[in-house]
DNA sequence: CTAGGGTTAG
């Protein structure tokens, strides 16, 4: 065997970074020929490594590992290593050129890569592979390794379950499951995930208690599950009985977990999981840096989320954004647009999601033209076509500054038909300035498109309400009942000893009902002494529920904070996650109590934060 | 010197 040049022997060891050393084609010969003349690539293995990471880097390279490929007699192993490399790889479906091309009969390897080649596929974005559809490749995957004899083989049974639950076909999913004569736990659990991301959590979990074969991922997946219909009350309750059963508690356990506090507004948790992967040394991926940023977010601690931002060594599209949308709903519209310069700088581009988080940011703080050139920079710059949110967020922009021109116009020159979500944001600035024409136009735009929109109801009757035009409200709430639209019920959470509280308008259901009652009187007393007039204006949309007998009348929001006072110890803030938006009264009311209790109040409410403290809050009374 | 399932931003 012939000598190498020095500088090739580290590269040797991992053909990896032979590839990576290889940047232009020239080395790449360079290096191919000194492998073929030192007789180093008659070794099956590196011939097969080689192939398997020229065809993982780049397209380039691929064609170079193509051409490489015929130069030995053929061996299944080499092809399959080609197979996998291109399965995982950024174009996915050229696995189905190489398979089809195989120069000899595919194995059950073969089908591994193929099977998790239309995975891939299914999962990837649209435009990845134009024109071919995920569901008919993967049947004909499935098809294909029936018709080999190969679909008996177990990790292609898991692969094709997974398979097709990432094509978005439970129902195939679950008839492929039901032909495995006796699934593993990889092909269960796989089962369970295809249920649980499917959006079928109840039948996911069934699958789950019914079976003894449950390993971390199958926990996992079951959290997940939950978190991503929403159930994160269960998912926390399925991570503590994971934790019981000793299950290993992983990455993808935590970043789940992360996601599930963040849902439930549930800090002490949240930060509970951080010391927890901190005190077992695990290292903060990007992922998981950006659940925990994502987490701190949304439960109101931009400094925390920023700490953790800064801490971490790499940083993709989803932290930037995470970050970026955790200051717009802490209403800190500059550092926003500060974070997202930064993020140009930093050589990350920004996507649809990243602008809805920068407008939202410039909205919040009333940034009008910064953010105006920000939706300009979407089409001009980045070369995205603005999404209906993005137009939503602008005509939102405009309406919140009150520039009614701007915004009318704006949706005049839309390219496309305005959605729901253009005119609902028209509707709320109607109701901040109180202007009931505007309203009504934004209604009745509103209501052809989705006539059922409860929300909507609720806030042109609060823009009758405020001009003292009850006739207004009466008939909206006429039309309410006419056409059967259900307002959803204001519910407020609060996280107390670990465990999270939910209130409800006139709910007795309290165990320390009793208490709340009397402290609410307490804080009814305490805030007329400093001159509190309840304001009933808006509140009129209760009345269903304070018709109920004995029913308190009071938003949940209330309920949620005398729990907190009682509750919570003095000198901590008091944090509350409302799912609708707070009214005037409760605003106001947290105010007060903020100052006559010295208490900090954190409030989310659905779009965004209020930070109250000392009888004012930080969204300066503009939400 | 080839394999399967779970994980982040609106």
């Amino acid at each position: 065997m012939l000598p190498l040049p020095r500088r090739l022997d580290p590269l040797l060891r991992d053909p990896a970074t032979l590839v990576a050393a290889a940047s232009t084609q020239r080395h790449l010969r360079e290096l191919h020929a000194h492998l073929l003349v030192s007789g180093r690539l008659a070794s099956r293995s590196l011939h097969a490594a080689l192939l398997a990471s020229l065809a993982s880097s780049d397209d380039r390279h691929l064609s170079y590992a193509r051409l490489l490929l015929p130069r030995r007699p053929a061996t299944l192993l080499v092809h399959n290593s080609l197979l996998r490399a291109l399965a995982c790889g950024q174009r996915p479906h050229l696995a189905f050129g190489a398979f089809r091309d195989l120069p000899l009969a595919p194995d059950n390897y073969s089908f591994t890569f193929l099977v998790r080649a239309a995975t891939a596929l299914a999962a990837s974005t649209p435009g990845v592979a134009p024109g071919l559809d995920a569901n008919l490749i993967a049947g004909s995957v499935h098809a294909s390794a029936l018709r080999r004899g190969h679909a008996t083989d177990t990790h292609v049974q898991s692969g094709v379950v997974s398979m097709y639950a990432a094509a978005g076909d439970v129902g195939a999913a679950r008839t492929a499951f039901a032909e495995i004569a006796s699934p593993d736990v990889v092909c269960v659990t796989a089962m369970v995930g295809a249920l649980a991301t499917g959006g079928e959590v109840d039948a996911a979990r069934e699958l789950f208690d019914g079976t003894p074969q449950r390993d971390h991922v199958a926990w996992n997946a079951m959290i997940a599950g939950y978190v991503h219909v929403g159930r994160s009350r269960e998912a926390l309750k399925v991570f503590d009985k994971m934790q019981h059963a000793g299950a290993a508690v992983g990455e993808a356990t935590l970043v789940s977990v992360l996601t599930a506090c963040a849902q439930l507004g549930a800090l002490e948790r949240g930060k509970w999981v951080h010391s927890y992967l901190c005190n077992r040394g695990m290292r903060v991926s990007v992922t998981l840096g950006t659940a925990l940023v994502d987490m701190y977010s949304k439960c109101g601690a931009v400094a925390a989320a920023m700490d953790v931002f800064e801490s971490m060594g790499e940083r993709n599209v989803y932290t930037w954004t995470s970050a970026v949308s955790g200051l717009a709903m802490n209403g800190m519209g500059r550092q926003c647009l500060e974070l997202f310069s930064r993020m140009g700088r930093a050589g990350v581009e920004p996507n649809g999601v990243t602008f809805v988080a920068v407008l939202r940011g410039c909205s919040m703080a009333g940034l009008v033209d910064e953010g105006r050139a920000c939706f300009d920079s979407i089409k001009s710059k980045h070369r995205i076509d603005p999404w209906l949110e993005h137009y939503g967020c602008t005509v939102d922009l405009y309406g919140r500054a009150g520039r009614f021109d701007d915004a009318i116009s704006f949706i005049n020159a839309m390219p496309v038909e305005p959605h729901e979500g253009v005119w609902g944001a028209l509707l709320n600035a109607s109701r901040i300035h109180k202007n009931v024409e505007l309203g009504k136009y934004a209604m009745n735009k509103l209501i052809a498109i989705e006539s059922k929109n409860d929300a909507a109801h609720v806030l042109l009757s609060n823009i009758y309400a405020e001009s003292q035009n009850w006739k207004g409200v009466s008939n909206v709430r006429n039309m309410m009942k006419a056409k059967g639209v259900k307002k959803l019920p204001g519910c407020s959470a609060i996280e107390f000893d670990g465990r999270v509280y939910e209130f409800f308008v006139g709910g007795k259901t309290h165990p320390r009902y009793k208490e709340i009652e009397m402290m609410l009187a307490e804080m009814t007393e305490r805030l007329k002494i400093q001159g509190y007039v309840a304001n009933t204006k808006d509140v009129m949309f209760d009345i269903e529920e304070e018709e109920k007998e004995g029913a308190i009348s009071l938003h949940s929001e209330k309920l949620a904070l005398a729990f907190g006072l009682i509750a919570l110890p003095e000198g901590t803030e008091i944090r509350i996650v409302k799912n609708l938006r707070v009214c005037k009264d409760c605003h106001d009311y947290t105010k007060l109590v903020s100052k006559v209790f010295n208490r900090e109040i954190v409030m989310r409410d659905r779009n965004r934060f209020h930070h109250f403290k000392d009888g004012a809050c930080s969204c300066k009374d503009y939400w």
